[in-house]
DNA sequence: AATGAATGAGGATTCATTCAT
DNA sequence: TATGAATGAATCCTCATTCAT
């Protein structure tokens, strides 16, 4: 499920599935030790190929990197307008979408660290707030129609959608980080918080 | 505000202030650019001085990074003691807690930074965990009075801590980022969400 | 006549090729000029290289010289193993390895250096030791032959072994400075001396 | 006992004695982590001193290290010229001055390191042989007068010279390193050894 | 005499990328 | 497609030496 292959090049089944398999191994090593601790030459003595495999099918570690980035945010997003999609209740839509939200993050938490050093490089900074904004602006959707109805007070959207994001991911880390791994318990205290903090009555 | 000078060495009043000047530069460039893509040769260029004087205050490039984070740690943590120091009623201090937080935050975004990649190296991570769950205790200790008083419902108290946090550091976040650099109105929207989250009426 | 390739890596016929003439091109180097005045700048351009090209085939310039060492020292006792192989008086036996060293000595100067060097860094002391050892214990085995069948009187091994050892090397490095370059001559004269020395009559 | 102050500079009572501690330390760390592993600032830090203090009594790390050795050069010759200072009979000169030597050796482990590490750097290998000339003319002008006598055969004495050298240097050391520090019985195994090699009857 | 600070050339090593085969 | 080899700029760090005080 890659976006647009890199270096213009038709792929086989075989091509492709290489391809996938640099990926995933690069999002493993770059999560657990940092993706300039990372070398390509990591990515591929730990695959057991060629230098070349790696440019073949990448133009460059940067690149490769952009591309897991992107992945990862689209990734996240469908997650959640699948789990929220025919709901008609904006607050529900809210509780589920940040269920999704959590579940993905307990599942995913490399990802997740991989937006957190992206953030803060110059290079990839704007790739990250450019996703961030998607997110947002889907959760800020949320709330306003949950303020036209009257279902939770009126404030400032941006605001608290940036909150949602925020309980979201950090409580989700602290729980996971603390051994806790049952992601329907976390998206419980997650979602009340939420649920709260955005003045609409917990379910 | 510096701690234990690290080249065990004894610095005149001109080491210090060099020292300081140090820190506080590579500080900006580590924010602005990203701690690897800033080399020590950027940082003692961008001073007028030799190489050496680098090697002179400090044991190495991570050392200095390792320090700028502790401090950063316990300036953040020593501004929310003071913003809540001799106050009686738990939740007050928790929103105190919580606006001094914010303050800091908006005044030190680029430590903010720093912080959330040095979560991102293997090197670092454990540095991050530990100053976190330092400001997480603080936290507890205050939620757990309140639960004690009967002023928020009984809950899970590093959850509710990680949701603060999480708040307090993404929303702030958010709203500077689109140019709201109102410290007080932040605070306002910030607290408001984190004392409805932990069950608490906003004042 | 190398070992164990060292960054563990499947060279071919032509990086074999390339990993011996850095050998033998650091080798000189080392020996004209001393292991610390050669940089490793010094060797990849002396051999028109870029610089990866040394850290393709070594993992650093202490394993390089490391390797040096081994190398030498098992050539040198191998050489004196041939020449004392089949010969079942052991006192022609140790006349036969010595003649085999100073030979040995005279055609490869430059290890000696090496050597001479090695034992007065504290990374490099234990493996000359190490191999000062086997061939001490190689001289002691046949000296006790000796003395068990009679031909030397009954002594001190280790100090006879090591006393060999001495008048060897230093007489052949003292008799080529002084510029005789013949083998056989110096072989002759250390040889005597040992004999001598140990108490046998010289042939 | 120092040779010519080197920052031709006269030096009060107390400015001596500092001249005479920073040899004494510079001479035990070269020796045992060796020439360039030893900085300029190891010796000062180890001492306690500022650097200033280094550059006020030596020109350069390089002179007060050719000053520690020829030290030790001219130390060695004189303690052999003492013990065989008016004794008549040659072989018993050269019997005492190898005695003299293995006692000297025993007792000045540190210097031998120097001189061999000496030996291997360009810088240093001239004033090696320099000294080590004065101390193989010296034996082989015993050597001479022993075969003008009848008392050995006749031979090459710049060989037997070097091969004297030899076998105290290397015996003592091996002996020295395996444990037996009696300088003694050590001395008693090298003159038997010696005189044997030469021709002699041993004592 | 002595100190702490500063200099900067030099050195080892890494690593993204390219290339011949 | 794939590989091993090669490149060389860039990086961190060391250290002998100098200097202002």
């Amino acid at each position: 499920m890659t976006t647009s292959a890199t270096p213009s090049r038709r792929l086989t089944a075989r091509g492709e599935e290489r391809r996938a398999q640099i990926i995933e191994f690069a999002t493993a090593r770059f999560a657990a030790d940092g993706y300039h601790a990372t070398s390509v030459a990591d990515i591929v003595n730990g695959l057991g190929v060629g230098k070349g495999v790696f440019y073949w099918y990448f133009d460059s570690k940067e690149q490769l990197f952009l591309e897991i980035l992107k992945d990862a945010q689209r990734d996240l997003r469908r997650t959640q307008q699948r789990a929220t999609a025919g709901v008609d209740d904006p607050i529900r839509r809210i509780a589920l979408g940040v269920r999704a939200g959590v579940v993905w993050t307990v599942g995913h938490g490399e990802l997740r660290r991989l937006v957190d050093f992206a953030r803060t490089e110059a290079t990839f900074a704007a790739a990250v707030r450019a996703g961030q904004r998607v997110l947002t602006r889907d959760a800020m959707a949320q709330l306003q129609e949950a303020m036209d109805t009257g279902r939770i007070p009126v404030g400032d959207g941006r605001a608290l959608a940036s909150g949602l994001l925020g309980v979201t991911t950090t409580m989700t880390d602290a729980l996971v980080e603390e051994g806790r791994v049952d992601a329907g318990t976390i998206a419980d205290l997650v979602t009340d918080f939420c649920l709260r903090g955005i003045g609409a009555d917990p379910v």
